[in-house]
DNA sequence: GGATAAACTGACACCGTTGTCATCGATCCT
DNA sequence: AGGATCGATGACAACGGTGTCAGTTTATCC
């Protein structure tokens, strides 16, 4: 006979009831301990605690799932990468919020459009507590509308439109984006290319709004021929940058949407043998790690990814373990990193 | 009353009794139609099939593991990369394999040198059925043990060592750096200089010693000098470079272990003015993104990481099931992929 | 000091599956 | 023909927790 409930050879693992046994009390107590529900002498709470790591017990998350309705995982749901240190960031803040409150975190990446019917097998199968959604396919209605209509509560990263409905968490995309044209702006360049992102991102027309905002609270007249579209990716920003080299007025500054994109603009002048910075400034967004990874270094913006995701997945918790009522969207400052990618026109 | 067994606003989920019902069976019936267990009549298993369509039933996963000891989920167990795309690819490539057969993946990041009883821990509260093990984490003696002292089946993926009493899924790095050396010296460099990876990664060692057998094959002498140590990262590959740059007699040609180490040598030879490809030749390994991302492009050497990873994960599966009981190592070839990077000895 | 409320604790049903074992025909064997 | 075997199925007890509700202390108040 074993003192564990179950027998076997390898250590088995202590139940529950093995630690009511050791503790003197009844099963449910140990229940509450372990729960932090309210209305146990402290006395009796600290004799439990004692019994949990003398056994080293952890509770059976499957058992708790089936009883108490809830899984203690969360869902991350995201689209496969152009910019991997992106997402990698975002797995770091939701990971590290998760491990700190006892959550596992399940995965879902999903291809570039996924049916809504695959998501929601992914809750029904998966039963996770809670999804973090990010841009874009957390802009979806019908994704939204779904886990709304099944109660799973989620937090938005980056969403292209603030919904009071729901929480968000983002940076300040738009108040980045201004910075950074100003900053161009300051070192004298007055024509200066913008390749926009993903249209599918809300991202990518905050960060064209900014632009735009700088440009005119400067009285300058936007040319539309200067701002063409990009897709966020490397390769996107290369063409980009050709076209805007083939300009009969080539811009002396360009501001790609993000740093992919700026390292395809850099390419694309050495193809060309324009010269950095003397010939032309190029600066990105989001501060990633090919931001030093090019020559020269890029001048960009940082965004602090990790904060927004950890605080994503904070807010996600509060809701779903029911500590916050109220939809909200936060918003993060984001910052100015000059590098050596950009200086005053035909200076080197 | 409802249909179904509980009761309450929103649909609720059927349960096995409800498809039992349904079907005209017991709930081991269904159960054993699931489960794609053995002696059901084929006139039975299509009725409990058709009632499982109608009802849109899933199976609670809680309760699967509670009754039967077993989760349906593995876990991934990984380093925080310099190099993200790599385990994105590593993910990509596992969750399909989930994805196929209704197992979740469950992320396990860590940090560069994570307490054994952490990731034991990871194991207590998730239960995985399984793990996938990344290098360099993958290869500690302690975790191994801990793994199997616990009867949790995993999978190693480029271990440093091949240890016949596990399963492991790697690239041949060795014949990889071989052939990438030989086509450096088919190219006429003498003179080529080796950037090591992190020594914690097996696959450091192994491509080392591709590189020297390379040059022994072909009757070179070894320089100790031009082999120099890094890390995997692109600062240390531009240390590293910059390193061999002061030598007196510069190499014409540099090896970097990986990709992000040889962007590091372009940038380093950047700003040390030396022209690629005509005064210097640089390589890389693994085709990682970076690898177009660079000017000129990088001459590298691209190891098939999805289908590592696939592999990996359908071999820890078919462990887990039981329809495997020996272990093997499963070596993927490695291809040479040639860019504007590397070139003759003076030649642009 | 006794009534009353509040704090604490336990008994027990139940969550939705799988494992075990019994049952029941049909088939096989001698 | 009778017993043994096998295939198909079901009854029922787990699995390890949580929720409900009732019971028992302990504190509070006249």
């Amino acid at each position: 006979m074993q003192e564990t409930t179950t027998s076997g050879r390898t250590p088995v693992r202590a139940t529950i009831r093995d630690v009511a046994r050791r503790a003197g009390v009844s099963i449910k107590t140990v229940s509450r301990v372990i729960n932090h529900e309210a209305n146990v002498r402290s006395e009796t709470r600290e004799r439990v605690m004692e019994a949990v790591r003398e056994l080293q017990y952890e509770p059976n998350p499957a058992a708790r799932g089936l009883a108490g309705r809830r899984t203690f995982s969360i869902g991350l749901l995201y689209e496969n990468p152009h910019e991997f240190s992106y997402i990698q960031q975002i797995l770091d803040g939701v990971f590290g919020v998760c491990q700190a409150h006892g959550y596992a975190l399940l995965l879902r990446p999903s291809s570039e459009n996924p049916a809504t019917e695959d998501i929601v097998r992914f809750l029904t199968q998966t039963r996770v507590d809670g999804m973090v959604l990010t841009a874009p396919i957390g802009d979806r209605p019908d994704l939204t509308d779904a886990l709304t209509e099944r109660d799973v509560p989620f937090v938005q990263i980056s969403p292209g439109i603030t919904d009071t409905r729901w929480t968000s968490v983002g940076p300040d995309d738009f108040a980045g984006s201004r910075t950074l044209t100003e900053h161009l702006l300051d070192l004298g360049h007055a024509r200066i290319g913008f390749i926009q992102g993903d249209p599918r991102h809300g991202a990518a027309s905050a960060r064209l709004d900014g632009h735009l905002r700088a440009l005119r609270d400067r009285g300058m007249t936007v040319d539309e021929s200067l701002i063409v579209p990009g897709l966020f990716d490397f390769e996107s920003g290369k063409a980009a940058a050709h076209g805007l080299f083939g300009l009969a007025n080539r811009p002396t500054a360009i501001v790609a949407s993000n740093d992919d994109m700026a390292a395809g603009v850099i390419v694309a002048a050495q193809e060309a043998s324009i010269a950095l910075p003397a010939e032309l400034s190029v600066a990105g967004f989001d501060d990633s790690p090919t931001a030093l990874h090019t020559w020269p270094p890029l001048t960009t913006v940082r965004q602090p990814i990790v904060e927004i995701a950890s605080q994503a997945a904070e807010l996600l918790l509060e809701w779903i373990r029911g500590e916050r009522a109220t939809h909200v969207r936060k918003t993060f400052d984001c910052r100015l990193v000059v590098r050596r990618s950009t200086s005053a026109p035909g200076v080197a």
